[in-house]
RNA sequence: GGAGGGGUUCCCGAGUGGACAAAGGGAGCAGACUGUAAAUCUGCCGGCUUAGCCUUCGAAGGUUCGAAUCCUUCCCCCUCCA
């Protein structure tokens, strides 16, 4: 799922998103109900019609901002207070009030509200952390079933589950929150700190603890490899912002591994970003060009460097289905990884 | 011909006797970025055998313990007047 936090993928029209690949998208609770506000939304027929994307949301709770936003005022029982980082204004953000803009906002899959928190951190801080986010899923389910979406759509809700860096505590949350009636499962406060290997770890208890046939969700990751070892782990869904926003900051994903378009060594290259990807970008624009756009600052190069690493990423989750298809994930994963990690960079311009 | 202003490290531009290899910005080079307050942020940016040394502030010479800063001559640019 691209990341559209403001109801954008930054960059990228609908149309863009289409030829990309993209069947989901995720977007925002916090940010879309402080602007535009999520009544606005709803009186103008739900998320969907309002940015032109006629394929499915998600939207984020906004438990993330907690980690992310400076505005943070405190995390208490009734919710999270935040102060507005648009206008300075005191906003309440419960389980009950996230679920509602969620609601307003029509998305396909609602996430509940957790309290997500970063490692490394005290045993018991990241228990009492667990316990909330349990009280919030239950809270957020029973809200939410409450509520209608714009277009009598029926919103899939998905609970969230924390645990911190303890594999023991991630299972029985895992566990008790697989006891709640919902239709699938986010795995959240993960890639916040700890050990590559320990989010594998982690990742893999939370999701063997949950029942086979659920979609499971890991929230923010990753990289490339990133989402081959979560699927591998047994993960249907991804989000990330690194596509978009590094793609911003010049960074292209390629099959030999990520190249920074501003490096010295593409001024002259006529390759392509990647030969085998289906962008267009790559079908028509070389490294050096897109490199002097980046440089002159055209809005053109960040349009098509995200263009190019979204259809990068959905080429190849929609490889590694084919492969899960054929029986042949682990050597679709090996073979893919091997490349990108050990070719790690361009032929000479010259080869 | 007369009056005045100015030449600083790739560029712009501070600096008017010691804290100056020289502020700041740009350009350039490299790095970071994982449920987006990010088209953002960080580092490097004269050379070397790098707690030091060498070369550098238009050129040459001089004053001084010490000069990008003061003096002399020269070269070059700009403005105004005739």
């Amino acid at each position: 799922m691209p990341v559209g936090t403001q109801g954008s993928v930054k960059g990228l029209s609908p149309a863009d998103l289409r030829a990309s690949g993209t069947q989901i998208l995720l977007a925002n609770t916090y940010h879309l109900m402080l602007r535009p506000g999520s009544k606005v939304i709803r009186d103008l027929g739900g998320l969907h019609r309002f940015m032109a994307w006629d394929r499915p949301v998600l939207t984020d709770s906004g438990g993330y901002q907690v980690l992310s936003l400076k505005g943070l005022v405190k995390v208490a029982e009734e919710g999270v207070e935040f102060r507005s980082h648009l206008d300075g204004t005191l906003e309440l953000l419960t389980p009950e009030r996230a679920m509602e803009v969620q609601a307003d906002l029509g998305s396909d899959i609602a996430v509940t509200l957790d309290h997500a928190v970063l490692l490394p951190l005290d045993p018991a801080v990241q228990r009492e952390a667990g316990e909330r986010t349990i009280r919030w899923t239950e809270r957020s389910l029973r809200r939410a079933r409450t509520l209608e979406s714009p277009g009598g759509l029926r919103q899939l809700l998905f609970a969230i589950i924390q645990g911190g860096g303890s594999a023991s505590l991630r299972k029985e949350m895992a566990t008790r929150t697989a006891a709640f009636d919902c239709d699938g499962f986010a795995i959240g406060g993960l890639s916040v700190g700890e050990e590559k290997r320990e989010t594998w770890a982690l990742t893999r208890a939370t999701a063997e603890a949950l029942p086979v046939d659920w979609p499971r969700y890991l929230m923010g990751m990753g990289t490339p490899l990133d989402l081959l070892d979560g699927i591998a782990c047994g993960i249907d869904l991804f989000d990330c912002v690194l596509p978009t926003r590094n793609a911003r900051n010049g960074m292209a994903f390629t099959a030999d591994g990520p190249i920074n378009i501003r490096n010295a060594e593409h001024t002259r290259s006529e390759l392509p970003l990647d030969a085998g990807c289906p962008c267009e970008a790559c079908a028509l624009m070389s490294r050096a060009y897109l490199r002097h756009l980046h440089l002159a600052g055209e809005i053109l190069a960040h349009r098509m460097l995200t263009l190019h690493n979204v259809t990068f990423y959905q080429t190849l989750m929609a490889a590694g289905r084919r492969a899960i298809e054929r029986g042949l994930y682990q050597q679709y994963a090996r073979e893919f990884s091997e490349r990108y990690r050990e070719r790690g960079g361009d032929p000479p311009a010259s080869a």
